[in-house]
DNA sequence: AGCACGCCGACT
DNA sequence: GTCGGCGTGCTC
């Protein structure tokens, strides 16, 4: 109906784009006519959405299926020649759409980075058709005036140029008037990194001319200065063809010549200015690159690895820390990059600014391409186009790499496999990166090797069923030993009454030896700020966050309390707010506390923090990371940061403060987790000749896990988790899928969950639904937090049959009334 | 998700 | 009276 009175042919193309909304449905644009022999699947579009929106969207389809029940938009411009998104990117935003049960238009702006998109700017034109102007108030005849001598202000521009507070207001009076026309202006936000030139005419450029010139400038000293300054970067007797590229304008500067006097040369027609286009990546001299040779055990684990892949898609790799993981990495890449196979690896976002990274750049140089988060927009659009046009044959990234645009994987790494940062949360898509590359592969025909010195048990039982290869690697590199590891008994050491604030006798003495021999100690406390809550000792009033339901953590150097969930910030009172008592007092230990009483019980030490707060600045992490190992820093005192692919030479001793936190924590995987995160972190004990020591601080020795991690029993502790986990269908027997509701009221939100859990148990049995329970923390930014968790056997369940199921539940309670502002937030394979 | 529209409280 | 709070609905 829509359609009845246009009018289609053969060459009427419309196209179905991919845009940046959580909305399931696919939007459909008409093309301009002479846009259609331009117009491929995966080009970007800007298009018109909604009343005055403009957005970049990616075609997904071209086709001539007029759509029935509306009339489709015309598409605005067509921003790409060649498409910049891969069929197989196309399809991987779909995949994971499908399984991570969001939108494809959501895993495209997680994939592309945002410097591909476009900026839109309102801009305000006068109506050229206006005429009533004594019908205005004073006011708006003011502003109009100014859009009048300005034409095409934007918004932002318009507001500095009054001191009226609302111009909005007015500037919308205007448009109701029909007075003036406000108009998107779209531009890309990609900036090509630029660099200013300089060159002599090109008549000039010849040994001859440029002596005429030197002596001609005989009475300008500084302009002939300026001239034998640009003589000394290029070279006199080539100089025509040197001449060409000219020198850096920075060169003057650092020469220290005049620059008035190079802009009279310039001014002269003598020397021209000119740019040129670089990367914003500094090149590395690839004839200084790095060879390696593996050591016999390392030989024999990369044969291993070949021929597993020769016989299964996926090798899980399971190296001991300090085995030496990279340089067999670095193998494998050279042989799949020798095939013209591309290659990606996959590294835990904090690993990705360290050490690894500059090693693999000695062996690789500019071919290999770095995808990081710290990176900024234009870096990553240069990184992802540097893919596209196969300059980066081999990239290192973080999670989101896997949604480069890569044509023809040959291998795919993705190295700490279990790490469970490799696990999207917050916002959708909420995707698992191994998960997602061993897909991703599969469609490529690529392999896949996981690394880890502690396997997800998801991995170890693909192995042990023989669905991955699985390689061993139980040596360390050179003469390394694994570090002695000794719990702690904080019971005990509290009966003798030997605690020092918290420290035991033992990590104390430890400590000071340490000190006293000159070598690096790393204290671990998997919890930042200075004391997890406040509390007033005379009415028991503890510090809490008003829009979420946990206690303020008190900073000490900021003097505040922080919420670690909405990272509300407020300053520290200075008497209890409810009695007005001056006992208020900070109770637990964070981080910033250790490293206080630390300094306080060795005041001659020098220490340094590693956690969120320390490391928030670009560089920060890799400023405490060279300042440590450069070896002046007798203590360490971080969180989970300090654990992840750190290598010190000259650390012997690894404290861990509060095991018994990890452990007990109400989760089935909290073993798991436990294991690896001590595993970890006692790896960074004695790498090199120095045997390690790690002294676990813990009131309860006698628990499996520590017993476990002493013994370095993953098989073991393999063994008796998996038996517990198949007794109570947790994965990898199932999958796990989360359904969190969310909404002001708590009543509501309880009822929702409640009862989307009824019809849940209804449809799979109660024994596979579990809650709705309330979430870990109740309230968080004033929104009540339930959990619903559905729990399904991978082998006898029809698994994206029961997702449907789901979509529809969650979709009918959102048409009713009651619910309908309830938020469901869905999580496949929750970790 | 954003953004506009629309319907009720507390204010110059 | 009106400003502006956020509930509701729509986006090709």
């Amino acid at each position: 109906m829509a359609n009845s009175l246009e009018i289609f042919d053969s060459e009427t193309h419309f196209v179905d784009v991919l845009l940046p909304v959580p909305i399931p449905q696919a939007f459909t644009y008409r093309v301009p006519r002479h846009l259609n022999e331009f117009i491929k699947a995966g080009s970007r579009v800007i298009v018109p959405f909604g009343r005055n929106r403009v957005l970049t969207g990616i075609i997904s389809e071209v086709h001539g299926n007029p759509p029935e029940k509306y009339k489709a938009k015309y598409i605005s411009e067509l921003m790409d020649e060649e498409p910049i998104v891969t069929a197989s990117q196309l399809w991987l935003f779909q995949w994971v759409a499908d399984y991570y049960m969001c939108y494809a238009g959501e895993v495209m702006n997680m994939g592309l980075p945002s410097g591909l998109k476009v900026n839109s700017e309102s801009r305000i034109q006068l109506n050229p058709d206006f005429f009533e102007h004594d019908l205005l108030e004073a006011k708006e005849q003011e502003i109009l005036k100014i859009i009048e001598e300005n034409e095409n202000i934007s918004y932002a521009d318009l507001s500095k140029f009054i001191d009226e507070i609302d111009v909005t207001k007015i500037v919308k009076k205007l448009i109701d008037k029909h007075a003036i026309i406000v108009y998107e202006e779209v531009k890309e936000r990609y900036v090509p990194k630029k660099i200013k030139k300089i060159r002599l005419r090109a008549s000039l450029a010849s040994k001859k001319a440029v002596l005429k010139l030197i002596s001609e400038l005989e009475k300008s000293q500084k302009q002939q200065a300026v001239l034998l300054c640009y003589l000394s970067h290029t070279s006199i007797d080539t100089l025509e063809e040197k001449n060409l590229h000219g020198i850096d304008k920075v060169f003057f500067k650092d020469a220290e010549t005049s620059s008035s006097s190079l802009k009279t040369l310039i001014d002269k027609g003598i020397f021209e200015q000119f740019e040129i286009t670089v990367s914003r990546f500094d090149s590395i001299d690839t004839n200084d690159l790095l060879e390696i040779t593996l050591t016999n055990h390392q030989e024999r684990a990369s044969n291993e690895i070949l021929s597993g892949f020769a016989e299964k898609q996926v090798v899980l790799f399971n190296g001991i820390t300090g085995s030496g993981k990279t340089e067999i990495y670095i193998e494998l890449i050279q042989k799949v990059l020798e095939n013209g196979s591309q290659v990606l690896m996959l590294l835990p976002e904090i690993a990705l600014t360290t050490q690894i990274v500059s090693r693999l750049q000695k062996v690789f140089g500019d071919k290999m391409g770095v995808y990081h988060s710290k990176f900024s927009d234009n870096e990553r659009v240069e990184v992802y186009m540097g893919v596209l046009s196969g300059r980066y044959q081999f990239v290192v990234g973080v999670r989101s790499s896997i949604f480069l645009p890569f044509k023809n994987l040959g291998l795919i790494i993705v190295d700490e496999e279990h790490e469970i940062s490799y696990k999207q949360f917050d916002p959708a898509p909420r995707y698992h990166a191994r998960d997602v590359a061993i897909m991703l592969a599969h469609k490529q025909k690529a392999k896949v090797l996981l690394g880890s010195a502690t396997p997800s048990f998801e991995s170890y039982w693909q192995a042990l069923k023989g669905n991955y290869h699985l390689v061993e690697l139980n040596e360390r590199y050179g003469d390394a030993k694994l570090p002695s590891i000794e719990l702690v008994d904080m019971k005990e050491e509290r009966k003798n009454e030997t605690v020092r604030k918290e420290f035991s006798e033992v990590l104390l003495k430890a400590i000071e030896t340490n000190i006293n021999n000159k070598e690096q100690t790393i204290i671990f406390q998997n919890r930042r700020g200075y004391a997890p809550y406040l509390n007033c000792e005379e009415c028991n009033w503890i510090g809490k966050c008003h829009q979420c339901a946990v206690s303020l953590t008190h900073h000490l150097y900021e003097n505040t309390l922080v919420c670690h969930y909405c990272g509300h910030t407020e300053t520290l009172p200075k008497v209890c707010p409810v009695c007005e008592s001056l006992k208020i007092k900070s109770k637990g230990v964070g981080t910033q506390k250790i490293e206080e009483d630390l300094q306080d019980i060795f005041p001659e030490a020098s220490l340094l923090r590693m956690d969120f707060d320390t490391t928030r600045a670009k560089n920060a992490y890799q400023t405490i990371i060279n300042e440590f190992s450069e070896g002046e820093v007798d203590i360490l005192v971080g969180t989970q940061m300090i654990s992840k692919g750190l290598d010190f030479d000259n650390v012997s001793l690894v404290g861990v403060f509060n095991a018994d936190k990890m452990i007990n924590f109400p989760d089935f995987r909290s073993a798991e987790k436990a294991y690896q995160m001590l595993t970890q972190v006692s790896g960074r004990a004695g790498r090199k000749k120095k045997p390690g020591k790690v002294l676990i601080q813990t009131s309860g020795p006698e628990h499996d896990v520590l017993q476990f991690v002493l013994n370095n029993d993953y098989k073991g502790f393999y063994a008796k988790e998996i038996k517990e986990r198949e007794g109570f269908r947790y994965p990898p027997f199932s999958r796990i899928i989360g359904i969190t509701t969310k909404h002001i009221a708590r009543t509501i939100s309880h009822k929702a969950a409640g009862l989307l859990a009824k019809t849940l148990k209804e449809k799979l049995g109660e024994a596979r639904i579990l809650g709705p329970e309330k979430g870990l923390v109740e309230r968080i930014r004033n929104q009540y937090i339930f959990e619903v968790f559905m729990k399904l056997e991978k082998d006898k369940l029809n698994i994206p049959a029961i997702k449907t199921f789901l979509r529809e539940q969650i979709t009918e309670l959102n048409t009713q009334k009651e619910f309908k502002s309830v938020r469901f937030v869905v999580n496949v394979d929750v970790i």
